[in-house]
DNA sequence: GAAATGTAGATGAATATGCATCTATGTAAT
DNA sequence: ATTACATAGATGCATATTCATCTACATTTC
């Protein structure tokens, strides 16, 4: 019922190094003038449709964004000039997000910074496991 | 320079299996009407300094609190009457926080909430990989 | 011991987040 | 077709977080 020691020091470890990681990238972003880390992920998601954009709402579930979130965020976004909207012809609802040109070049500068940093946290870590078991490892612990 | 494939899929799952948990287990407590998640790891820290008390800005460095929201998390706290604070006397401007009794008990309710989600989660998934393994992992990405 | 610098903690203002609810549209049931 | 229910997204309000700054005390330097 209760965790173990080597439970709980797994969930300790899990958050304290999700944390430390994100805060230092995150910073590190503010620094050279760059959105938010949380951008970048919305950012890389809609260059990756490759045109066909995305509905707020699968944005959603693929980034665990809150709803109202996500839509403030959205408009955060729309006001940088970073992404605009469609009409969904579809399902008068809906929406569709766009990445701008200048989206593009902001995901583009933000990975400069990004990018290595992943690399200098994730990869300097000592080689004494596999990267891809712990990443398999981490992703088994979600349903 | 730029992260290896591998090494941004255990940055994804590190972030993706971290928020995913801590949402379901925050969301959980909130169900149950106790506090969110972040005052457990204050309560806990108070607790295991069995009546020494801490100060504030030895648990912002320990729990990675910015400072300014630590200070009004401990005023919350304070009104909620799960800690206390008293004056230190080494330093004039320093003070001392103490867990309640009443704060004793929320920690133990929440701990019968809390401890067996960490079990749940990070015990339930499949045995392919040794826990200390991956722990040693994680704790070895922070500087 | 006066002046400069450093540190603990609080606070106003701006921003972000979460929750509940609302509007508008869509889908199903009768 | 009308009624009932479901879904996409927006928004008011309360709360939380961050940033910059402020106050009070401590420490160091000269």
């Amino acid at each position: 019922m209760y965790p173990s020691e080597e439970e709980t020091k797994l969930w300790v470890a899990l958050n304290r190094s999700q944390r430390i990681i994100y805060k230092a990238i995150d910073a590190r972003l503010k620094e050279e003038g760059l959105p938010p880390l949380r951008w970048y992920d919305v950012l890389w998601e809609l260059e990756r449709t490759d045109g066909a954009g995305l509905r707020p709402f699968v944005l959603e579930s693929k980034l665990l964004f809150e709803q109202s979130n996500l839509s403030r965020l959205i408009h955060r976004m729309v006001l940088s000039a970073l992404i605009e909207e469609q009409k969904f012809d579809g399902d008068g609802r809906g929406k569709v997000l766009q990445i701008t040109q200048k989206g593009r070049q902001t995901r583009q500068q933000m990975w400069e910074i990004y990018g290595p940093l992943i690399q200098r946290h994730i990869g300097r870590a000592s080689c004494t496991f596999d990267r891809a078991v712990v990443a398999g490892a981490l992703e088994s612990l979600i349903d």
